[in-house]
DNA sequence: CCGCGATAGTCAACCCAGTTGACTACTTCT
DNA sequence: AGAAGTAGTCAACTGGGTTGACTATCGCGG
């Protein structure tokens, strides 16, 4: 091993590994006719699915100010992925929910990323692979006042 | 384990470790005096002290196109992080090569980066930590044809 | 039950890192 | 020598994101 490779920062890495993931992910959906996406778009759809969103919640899982998750869901509502309704119980907020289309996108996403972590499970190993989730999972939670930090990369 | 957590994609969790160190990085250099960077910097920086870089291999490293590259090495040489000079065996090519005060800002980085490192093997142990570098490398290479890929993320 | 601070969302202006496209200068291949 | 390819630059533009100001609504303490 070289002076160089045993040095490679984590941080880089990350980052490599992020962007690969992302740029396949994104070249996969392509092919099966779903083009022009958005990495943010997965993560809200994910989000959105588990339960009802609010712009500012959009905003804070993302690691942006609310006014520019305002502008990210409007995108995806104008692709009909997403629609907002006002929420009955507050009617400050209004409440992000996936649509039909968002669900098929979402379930084509999952499907697709599926086969992309079992590419990676190939190479290192299924235990290697879950072992490097359950660490991160531990060591961001520990490092982050026992929450996840933001998913945006600052670039 | 809840459903949830169970299915935390791994690149979310690239995505948030990446984010997460560079904001702590920065966070930590604006405490000793060195604030007002840009994660790129750093990229840059290290590839540049291992060899003399040409504008178009630090576009390729960092994933952006050589126009770009060329603003970015600007900014660093108005910080007076980096100077350009024109390579004597190729009159196309201009050199980007550190400043000594380029080499002390790296310095300094790494000296924190370092610490942000022993922080997670401290959550983790150094042994788990060594196997993220060495597998993320041995996935990374393998689903890259041999080499790594760009740093910047895609967002 | 009033009033005031806090919160959700929107509008508008702006910023700036990065892209696209066109160009010059130089090198390399044949 | 000529053609194709490569390094860098200039200028115009894009678009995701921020800042700041504003409205409407909520909820708590007095």
């Amino acid at each position: 091993m070289t002076r160089a490779e045993a040095a490679v920062p984590l941080a880089r890495l990350f980052a490599m590994a992020f962007r690969h993931l992302i740029d396949e992910l994104h070249e996969r959906l392509d092919e099966r006719g779903w083009p022009d996406h958005r990495p943010a778009f997965g993560f809200v759809l994910l989000a959105a699915r588990e339960q009802p969103l609010t712009g500012r919640a959009i905003g804070d899982l993302l690691g942006m100010t609310k006014q520019a998750a305002s502008k990210l869901v409007e995108s995806m509502e104008d692709a009909g992925y997403v629609r907002r309704r006002p929420d009955p119980s507050d009617a400050r907020v209004k409440v992000v929910a996936l649509t039909p289309r968002g669900h098929r996108l979402l379930d084509v996403v999952e499907e697709v990323y599926a086969e992309l972590e079992t590419d990676w499970s190939q190479v290192i190993g299924v235990e290697r692979l879950e072992a490097m989730r359950s660490d991160l999972l531990d060591v961001l939670r520990a490092r982050h006042g026992g929450d996840l930090p933001a998913v945006r990369p600052t670039w």
